[in-house]
RNA sequence: GACCAUAUAGCGCAGUUGGUUAGCGCGUCGGCCUGUCAAGCCGAAGGUCGCGGGUUCGAGCCCCGUUAUGGUCGCCA
């Protein structure tokens, strides 16, 4: 709820600007335009806190937010954040002089010390002078420097602003960084280009009732459910390999730990493929190549942290629908009625990982009433397609497969499915116009830093999660 | 959308078969303290028990409604 104004809070934009701001002359204006040219880039040297233990017994300045304050009377200790790491800074003396609370901004001058008694690496800073950069109150609803566990996830996510300062939290987006480069590295090493498709659309792309409507001008438009279209005609343009990491739209009725209503998708489309396969290889290729660098920089951080360890497997094992069906009967499974359940799913990862040691592993073939209009059926085994679901520690993070490239296998099937080829003529034109066999997936960015984290709520790999109940922050 | 659970101080929680002034830990505020690292010791503030109604001499507790939150399912990445 907003608050009503108090009445020296009722000021206008006018109120800020002097008059003199009509009459300044040329030489004001200069002397602001030449400090461009003539400033001291040395103004605002500062050691961060991961470089300080090549520095000792040098004099420093450091900024940051105080994370802690330790005062014992003659003598403070503040623990100090940067982006790099922290630190201890002590006073002694009368170098504090003002009131500082955490979170504080801070800037200090002082000496890099080796010292036993600190709990940073042994360093520690003896404090000289002191300036505060931001103030900070004293009355923080939630803790930064405290334990994680006492805070409930909507109260994290309540003060999301706040929250992301801990620590623990931010790792978690550090993480899902360097997740998005290595997606990003991996796919431009092996010839794919990046491309940003609208999420402004005229019609959906999977049909159904979960997408999210919205005014365009005169008009209604929509919000995209998946950049599906846009990729496969990028295909046909000759970029052959494409990839888009963006967020897509799913207005699921899904209040559950696995879905949010917005999230990003690492989405990628490559053309002259053989079958479904070719995509898998790629994808397997690409998630050792990115889990395996994530545990190079983070492994150890993430064992201590959340305690779980990243398990990269040699092969991704590659079941088949019907298999997996079996599979989950056989484990007990019951009430599937021709498809396979979470509960089967979770049986089938169960297998994978016990029988196969894998945390990963694929369905392949998934029914023809399952997939969308466009997916690829198997000749082999009519009825089935060429389509997959990646599945990761009982969760699925990818759907992908081969896509139809004949136009009228494509027309055909977009009337199976209750569609009018009128209403896809755009689409369908890159099809008519020769499009190669090609095939692609798409990667929920959330739901694989979720389970590479071993977090319960996908909302925790979310900085500003949108779900049925939550717009805000 | 269906079902189940929860709602008590800034945060995390306890609160007995309904019974005086609703507690605990952390945090906050004040005081003491020169090696803290979950600092310690002394003191203090902080609550319309989600909201509305009902039962009762009496409700944080029981009943009805409502809202929010969490979880499960369908569905999905």
């Amino acid at each position: 709820m907003q608050k009503e104004l108090k009445q020296d809070e009722n000021i206008s934009i006018d109120d800020l600007i002097p008059e003199t701001a009509s009459r300044y002359t040329q030489e004001d204006i200069k002397k602001v335009s030449n400090s461009y040219k003539n400033r001291d880039k040395n103004v605002n040297n500062r050691t961060l806190c991961v470089n300080l233990a090549k520095n000792i017994g040098k004099k420093v300045i450091i900024k940051g937010s105080v994370h802690k304050i330790n005062s014992l009377g003659g003598i403070e200790f503040f623990a100090l954040r940067d982006r790099s790491g922290m630190t201890q800074i002590v006073f002694e003396g009368s170098v504090v002089t003002q009131k500082i609370c955490c979170e504080a901004i801070i800037e200090v001058e002082g000496l890099i010390t080796k010292e036993e008694r600190s709990p940073y690496d042994n360093i520690e800073i003896k404090g000289q002078s002191l300036k505060i950069l931001g103030s900070a109150a004293s009355d923080l609803p939630i803790a930064i420097n405290g334990n994680y566990n006492n805070i409930n996830l909507p109260t994290l996510l309540d003060y999301r602003g706040l929250s992301v300062r801990i620590p623990k939290v931010s790792k978690v987006f550090k993480i899902q960084s360097e997740i998005l480069r290595l997606y990003g590295e991996y796919l431009r090493k092996n010839d794919f280009s990046e491309i940003k498709t609208s999420k402004i659309i005229s019609t959906g792309t999977e049909g159904g009732a979960n997408i999210f409507e919205l005014k365009y001008f005169d008009r209604v438009a929509y919000l995209a459910q998946s950049p599906q279209f846009y990729k496969q005609t990028m295909v046909g343009s000759g970029f052959e390999r494409v990839f888009e990491v963006g967020p897509v739209f799913r207005a699921e009725m899904s209040n559950t730990v696995r879905h949010l209503s917005e999230y990003t998708s690492m989405d990628l489309e490559m053309g002259f493929i053989k079958d479904e396969q070719d995509i898998i290889d790629m994808q397997e290729n690409l998630l050792k190549y990115m889990f395996t660098e994530i545990k190079k920089l983070y492994g150890d951080e993430i064992k201590e942290e959340f305690g779980v360890d990243i398990v990269i497997p040699e092969v991704f094992p590659r079941i088949h629908f019907l298999e997996a069906l079996d599979i989950a009967y056989k484990k007990g499974v019951k009430d599937m009625d021709g498809d396979i359940s979470p509960e089967g799913e979770k049986a089938v990862c169960d297998y994978a990982d016990k029988e196969l040691g894998s945390p990963f592993v694929y369905i392949v073939g998934y029914p023809i009433k399952k997939r969308p209009m466009y997916t690829m059926p198997d000749e082999r085994l009519p009825g089935y397609t060429r389509s997959f679901d990646l599945l990761y520690k009982g969760l699925e993070i990818t759907t992908g497969g081969q896509r139809i490239n004949d136009y009228e296998t494509l027309r055909k099937n977009i009337i199976a499915f209750g569609g009018n080829p009128n209403s896809f003529k755009t689409y369908l034109d890159i099809f008519k116009y020769g499009m190669p066999p090609h095939g692609g997936l798409g990667m929920g960015l959330e739901r694989v830093t979720m389970k590479m984290l071993g977090f319960n709520n996908v909302r925790e790999a979310s900085l500003f999660p949108r779900d049925i109940g939550r717009i805000t922050p």
